[in-house]
DNA sequence: TTAAAACCTCAAGTTAAGTTTAGGTCAATA
DNA sequence: TATTGACCTAAACTTAACTTGAGGTTTTAA
């Protein structure tokens, strides 16, 4: 039996593997545990220790960061999770449908803007008086304005 | 002749007037001269007069960001345009292309990883040995670690 | 003409999501 | 057993993209 073999089945990794295995740094374990997004508790010295599903929920952060989702927000989620229990495959299931729903709507946002451009830019004529590239009704838009930008120039 | 017509037609736009106009707060306007994506002159009192083209890139700045390009990127592009006439339809248009390629990348990464999640998360199983969410590969990804975050758990 | 509104500069503050550093302790191995 | 590598905390630093504040000047309008 392997050490890591001995740590993975006894259910108590180190934060060094954590890392190395979810590949993120150290650090960043540290912060998340700040954050309240992963739990671990502590040995004799000291140290961190975490059940093994430490690394499906690293994963499903990373999974919904790459989707553009903030980390609040993904506090706010992973809350839903059971405090006691270890989740189960329906409660990982119930957490990526939600993300799943802001991912395509951020796709269509894109899609959105994608028309909108070439429609307004492409073309060259920028003429935002018919065609403004903001949408005042496009919440996921990060302008504040929301208003037509330019109408003559 | 209203003085915003008066400004317009002298070509010679305020700071708290291009603000208004283009949905930005003034600090940001003094912040993107400050970057160089925009230029101003002085009148004699030290104030801030602009061309009406302003409008147009402080638009196209805007455009971009939604895109979700940096300005330290818009800066690089913008580079291209002349410097010394105001900048012609097809110069835009080239802008664009630039951007619209980026655009489409970067919907087509979302829609990848909205593939992977309906694989690796949507079923509930997360296993990532088979599916990982991170692809080597995949440079839009924010991840460093481009690794296989998790073999079981 | 005078007070309010708009402008100016420069420096410091803000938020997100970490990373780095410093100064020390714990654990694994030659 | 000694030493090296892994860990600990707390605080400061980093980057992007701005925003706010302080203290002073210019414009505009009654």
């Amino acid at each position: 039996m392997t050490v890591q073999q001995k740590k993975l089945t006894e259910a108590n990794l180190t934060v060094g593997y954590v890392a190395k295995r979810s590949g993120v740094k150290v650090s960043t374990l540290h912060f998340y545990e700040n954050k309240g997004l992963i739990r671990s508790w502590r040995n004799n010295g000291n140290q961190r220790r975490y059940k093994p599903d430490v690394l499906r929920r690293v994963a499903v952060i990373k999974a919904a960061q790459a989707m553009g989702i903030t980390l609040e927000e993904i506090i706010q989620t992973l809350a839903a999770l059971p405090e006691q229990r270890t989740p189960t495959q329906k409660d990982w299931s119930a957490l990526s449908k939600q993300w799943q729903a802001q991912l395509d709507e951020r796709i269509a946002y894109m899609q959105r803007l994608r028309q909108r451009v070439d429609g307004c830019i492409g073309c060259g004529c920028l003429s935002m008086s018919k065609c403004p590239i903001y949408n005042k009704d496009d919440h996921l838009g990060e302008t504040q304005s929301g208003a037509i930008l330019l109408e003559r120039d």
